[in-house]
DNA sequence: CAACTTTTTGTATTTTATACTAAAAGGGAT
DNA sequence: ATCCCTTTTAGTATAAAATACAAAAAGTTG
């Protein structure tokens, strides 16, 4: 086995590491609110950058994949698990740690604000929500991440329909139309005409209208309406 | 400067080489030529892979940024230089490379088959075009990495607008509308209809139309444009 | 039951995409 | 020169999609 070469670089041992670096996930994680799209950041609790806000973030282990990492490092951080992460962009400059040499990997995903208690844990001192235009100085390149991944957020809301939509990750089971449209308008920044919103949503085979309704609304109750995965797939498929 | 340490690991002090791993780029070049679009491999020349076709790619350097170290490497093993290396997807499965931890950053460009001369150097032994239908046994996770470049190419050509876009690298300073034409048919792997497609382009100020002709075609020469940056900047802007 | 809210359906208009036709402008052969 | 070939270029006619707007339906509240 430790014969075997990379043909990334066969003028090399795997046992030299004079080309070895540290290799990193940082999670950018988005926290939907009526009305509002906020960050986690954490703050650090250990050595100099005592005190200092980031993306919660650590080093990948030789042994697992960066995906595993991507949900570990989270998970340590913060206590959110099983957060459905999505690889954004990797970040090697050379100088984007003073003093060493770390590329990062980041990861971006969204999840309901009252699904999760950020719950801070090893190094990290607190973990707590912060508003897109209130986000405080952060340490090394994390504001050019965060960047990175609303970028790639709004894009796979808006584009992707040939994959599992994001939404579904944080509405209810059931939902309702405006609940739907209300997601498009805070991730996308923008505002959508009811009705036409509505049409658009009825071509989509994989929005299953139930019978059930609101309750306890002082309102004419909405149809809720369900994500079925399997309708969606076959929809791709053809 | 070494008592600065990354948030992502702050247990460990730089020194410590237990969690560090090689970080290595592979770059995807797809060569566009009269109604085909090929890719850029190479032939290993050296240890165990020897004979063996690979993408183009070696270890990141610990002083160099990626994006850097992405131009250096295609330059080192085919000899292009000067390609606007885009960055794709980085590929970290623990197991990826047999017996070592190799986490990779794809890279990938197109250009024009007739502007470069591929010259094999270093560890490469040969370096030449394979249709895309037509690619042999590659190393590693290679032919994943090719995948996921194609459907990045294919996206940006048909969705970013807002972009200095790809076919500037490929076409000539002038060109004509059926050449702009051929270039999305030939990438996105389908037709177009002459008169539609053209009022499209028309819409894009940035397309300039200069008072210059074909010459020496057997048929009705046709006008030729050039593209704008500037303009497109502008464009962009509004 | 009138006032109010939000859902839901519907129409009318504008914009964009697609299909198709035909004139214009050259070269080459007769 | 004239006819035939090619490709460019302009244009029209139709279909589809996006947008704007109006109004009925179905509940709650006072």
């Amino acid at each position: 086995m430790k014969n075997n070469f990379d043909n990334a670089n066969r003028r090399k041992k795997p046992q030299d590491n004079d080309r070895m670096m540290e290799v990193s996930i940082d999670c950018v994680v988005f926290g939907y609110g009526v009305q509002s799209l906020e960050v986690m950041l954490i703050e650090i609790g250990a050595e100099e950058l005592q005190g200092s806000w980031a993306l919660p973030g650590d080093l990948v282990y030789p042994q697992e994949d960066i995906d595993e990492a991507a949900h570990r490092v989270l998970r340590d951080l913060t206590g959110l698990a099983h957060i459905p992460l999505q690889q954004a962009h990797a970040f090697g400059e050379a100088d984007r740690v003073p003093g060493r040499r770390v590329v990062t990997i980041g990861y971006y995903a969204i999840v309901n604000k009252l699904d999760v208690q950020p719950q801070p844990s090893h190094w990290a001192n607190k973990a707590q929500w912060f508003s897109l235009d209130d986000i405080p100085e952060l340490t090394f390149d994390h504001a050019d991440i965060i960047r990175y991944a609303l970028d790639k957020l709004r894009h796979r809301t808006q584009h992707s329909t040939r994959r599992r939509p994001l939404w579904e990750a944080v509405l209810p089971q059931f939902f309702t139309l405006s609940e739907l449209q209300q997601f498009f308008e805070v991730v996308l920044n923008r505002s959508y005409d009811k009705g036409n919103f509505r049409k658009k949503l009825h071509e989509m085979p994989y929005l299953v209208e139930t019978e059930l309704f609101q309750e306890d609304v002082s309102h004419r109750p909405a149809r809720l309406f369900t994500y079925d995965h399997t309708i969606h797939e076959t929809h791709i498929a053809s």
